[in-house]
RNA sequence: GCAGACGUAGUUCAACUGGAUAGAAUAUCGGAUUUCGGCUCCGAGGGUUGAGGGUUCGAAUCCUUCCGUCUGUACCA
């Protein structure tokens, strides 16, 4: 039983002894005390003054005497209208550390026997990634470290987007414009080639519309009749026939774009344990649609499209099967859904998709409650805000989208140029630093992403990004290579670092008490971080940790201190917190430096 | 139109899910180092939580009416 509970426990029992009642453990919790009062944990007793017929500071003095009286965690408390502020003893928090300390998976809980599958990043092959998938792909590794860090079984996967018209308007523009262009001939990374063309067959379909209609045709008549529209069209015709042209066009450009998405991925340091394909997923779901039918919750309609009714779980009707039997987005879904659960069979499913997907996720995870799914309750989607530039909305069109690569390059660069400034890191080879600054400029640009709380809509501010002061990644990376550089000190001297070393401790400082307090905290945070799926809860409490550790360090000497055992308790604590902050980091995607 | 999300110091974000005098960071101003790493630490100022009403011991949080921003509302994906 962790502390927190244990005291949970002794008010549980404090309730059953001054008020003869019973109160669940589930309707209790602790609130860390804030500063300006004396304590460590702060009790509300507000909510159980029906059980007690007492005023609140009646019921807060009887509870917190019986706590005093038969819990030798708590030393003291005090009372402060209806808040009970514990005390906790000295000897305590030691007694607690040396646990933490001793810990051999601290940091790793327990596994819950639960398996569930994160899918994220979902890219289209006909363009390059940019800041909105940086935010994407950050968030569903981290989503999915924290789940295997709070006990969970994860597999991690990529829905690759490889098919449809807007890929054909790729190739199409390609075979016009592109007079055998490849990313060797022209020095461009795959997917930024097919980016390319991409663009070009907007900017010439656009032109085309210009030219019908001053011919004098309709805006929406131009529209559709632009020849280029027409070939893109056609040309998803013949992929669907499995035109062999057709075919080897798309399998090269494809080729392309995967290898420049791989090495993104790379530099962004994540990755997948199974990847689908729409293009060999696209005809799953029509069977489900017939079983839909059988089962009477969906309805076929005079034209012969195949509809669902959400009228009474508050949304519309809403089509499943076109009237040409074709699919549409939801069908593919949900086929995808059971062939997730057919190669895993896992019990959650975690979708990491923005939030102007929200209405489409509800319907698609209705459905298949609806149909009785076993997994259908384990559903959920992670529905992030967009990210705006100072500038305003990003508009691919307009080309005010912000470039993946370009932007983790900036943020690397800038990185090199701040640290070779300083000038820290000499004896550094030529490796190690491009290793350090690729660390300081991905640490920066990850955290500045997952700080916000995911649901969120967020700024980013490309400035503020590399700052290396404040709430930032490097601030927190810096604290770790400072310790790093106590803990080379200290092997360097010899100093003891076995628990036994400072068995007789028995007096504290606040920052020590205070960062004890912390380090015990770090696995509840995993846990909170991994049930709400969001990182920016971890980040938050690193970041904590991280200031607290510095003030420790400005108020307290460590090597000049010359009781011997509180140096080798302070060194102890230093080197927690190290292992801490490196593993906490490494949940939410970033590495941690030795030296900087 | 309808549905949903959001609105908190100058700015970017918090607030343990209804708890204390709404906290951090940044920017501004002022301080700290005979030291183990100054990318550090300490302090000050900065708020009618978009506006009004309601619920209760207690509201940024719940309900309601406005105002504003965004997203969705395709036989597109």
């Amino acid at each position: 039983m962790n502390f927190q509970d244990s005291i949970l426990k002794g008010i549980q029992d404090a309730f059953t002894s001054c008020f003869q009642t019973t109160v669940g453990l589930e309707q209790l919790s602790l609130a860390p005390t804030k500063k300006e009062f004396e304590g460590s944990y702060t009790f509300v007793v507000f909510p159980f003054l029906k059980q007690s017929q007492l005023s609140p500071e009646a019921t807060a003095t009887q509870l917190g005497t019986y706590l005093k009286a038969h819990l030798a965690a708590v030393k003291d408390f005090n009372v402060v209208k209806g808040f009970l502020n514990l005390v906790v003893a000295q000897e305590e928090w030691i007694s607690l550390f040396r646990q933490v300390y001793t810990s051999k998976s601290f940091g790793q809980l327990p596994s819950n026997g639960e398996k569930v599958m994160v899918e994220y990043s979902s890219p289209n092959t006909n363009k390059p990634l940019h800041l909105g998938h940086l935010r994407n792909n950050f968030l569903g590794y981290s989503v999915a470290e924290l789940l295997k860090a709070a006990g969970y079984e994860v597999i991690k996967a990529n829905l690759v987007n490889d098919r449809g018209i807007h890929i054909c308007k790729s190739m199409v523009a390609y075979q016009h414009f592109g007079n055998g262009e490849t990313p060797t001939s022209s020095g461009l990374k795959g997917d930024h080639l097919a980016g390319k063309y991409y663009v070009l067959f907007d900017t010439h379909y656009k032109a085309q519309q210009k030219s019908l209609i001053e011919a004098g045709q309709s805006e929406e008549e131009a529209k559709k009749n632009a020849p280029l529209l027409l070939e893109a069209q056609e040309m998803l015709r013949k992929w669907e026939d499995q035109d062999s042209e057709v075919i080897a066009l798309w399998t090269q450009m494809n080729g392309w774009v995967y290898a420049g998405f791989n090495a993104t991925y790379q530099r962004m340091g994540v990755d997948f344990d199974v990847t689908y394909y729409e293009s060999n997923t696209y005809l799953l779901g029509k069977d489900i649609v017939e079983e839909g039918l059988a089962k009477g919750v969906f309805f076929k309609k005079e034209n012969g499209s195949v509809w669902v009714d959400l009228t009474d779980e508050g949304l519309d009707e809403k089509l499943v099967l076109r009237g040409d039997g074709t699919s549409v987005y939801i069908t593919q879904d949900m086929g995808t859904a059971d062939l997730k659960y057919q190669d895993f069979q896992i019990n959650k499913s975690v979708y990491v998709v923005g939030n102007e997907q929200d209405y489409h996720f509800d319907v698609l995870f209705k459905i298949m409650r609806k149909l009785g799914r076993s997994y259908g309750p384990g559903l959920y989607h992670l529905s992030y805000g967009m990210v705006d530039l100072p500038t305003g909305k990003m508009k691919s069109r307009e080309g005010t989208v912000v470039d993946a690569d370009e932007l983790m390059e900036e943020m690397v660069e800038t990185a090199a140029h701040h640290t070779k400034e300083l000038g820290k890191i000499e004896g550094f080879t030529e490796t190690q630093a491009t290793e350090l600054y690729e660390m300081l400029g991905m640490g920066a640009l990850k955290y500045f992403l997952l700080k916000v709380d995911p649901k969120k809509r967020m700024l980013f501010n490309p400035q503020e990004s590399i700052e290396f002061q404040g709430n930032t990644g490097p601030f927190i990376q810096y604290s770790h290579a400072r310790i790093a550089a106590i803990l080379r000190k200290a092997e360097q001297i010899g100093v003891d670092l076995s628990v036994e070393s400072f068995s007789n401790l028995s007096e504290l400082a606040e920052t020590e008490a205070a960062l004890i307090q912390l380090l015990n905290d770090f696995e509840r945070k995993i846990k909170q971080a991994a049930e709400d799926y969001s990182p920016a809860i971890l980040a938050q409490y690193l970041f904590d940790l991280a200031k607290e550790y510095n003030r420790f360090y400005a108020e307290l000497p460590i090597f000049h201190e010359k009781d011997l055992q509180l140096q080798s308790f302070r060194v102890a604590l230093s080197l927690q917190t190290a292992k801490t902050i490196k593993r906490g980091m490494s949940l939410i995607g970033i590495q941690v430096p030795e030296r900087m």
